[in-house]
DNA sequence: GGCTATATATAGATTATCTATGGATAGAAA
DNA sequence: TTTCTATCCATAGATAATCTATATATAGCC
């Protein structure tokens, strides 16, 4: 069972995006609900997690604060801004439009 | 209506696999079965192309073989070959997963 | 005091894709 | 005959995204 990558490349994005519109949470508890949500199949290392984080909050499509986590530590809460759900829209339409591209690929009939 | 690329990344080796499934074909005539199949969705630029072609013949998925092609000019034929097929079945079932496993974030309930 | 889980973050390597370019030829059009 | 378009191959370099590895810190349990 050759396990190649943690992720689709190209998705995190879109899965933290997805992710926050349930509600706000801090990086550890996204990457937590993406591992759960997906059953242990999406895996989002840390490496990986915060740059993309850096670069949502860049974009302007989350908003982030420091408060006190369920746990008692300090934690950057993540919320997501209108036009990050916005652009949830968007990176959901582009991505349904790909697989079903690729899907097309995948049962394209033999040419002429 | 923002196009963000040309390609789901992590997926070309997989349409590559695919396309070529269905017989034998030059580089260009894969790109072109692509870009078709998907009814225009997908695009292989030649700069992604040709280096994984490279890719694919040094793990031993295909073989090459020039000749003529169908338009009298020189071209690089390419054909899966068995040890291909099967990583073709590989590629497919862990491409599955993934879509399976995204699909279960993007309608994932609320958490407790 | 030590262990585990929780929590953030960065540096550096790796990999994949895209942009840009270069070369070559067949055949049609002008 | 020259020019244009489509066909065909390929590489260099830039860019972007992810992964590996590491560092830091603390709450709470044993």
């Amino acid at each position: 069972m050759a396990k190649k990558s943690d992720l689709l490349p190209g998705t995190l994005d879109l899965l933290i995006l997805k992710t926050l519109a349930r509600g706000t949470l801090h990086g550890y508890g996204i990457a937590l609900s993406i591992k759960r949500s997906s059953d242990d199949v999406l895996t989002v290392e840390e490496g990986s997690l915060y740059p993309a984080l850096q670069r949502l909050l860049l974009a302007g499509w989350l908003k982030a604060e420091w408060k006190m986590s369920e746990t008692n530590r300090r934690a950057r809460f993540y919320t997501l801004t209108r036009t990050g759900r916005k652009q949830l829209g968007v990176e959901i339409s582009e991505f349904e439009q790909m697989i079903a591209a690729i899907g097309r690929v995948l049962s394209a009939p033999e040419e002429a």
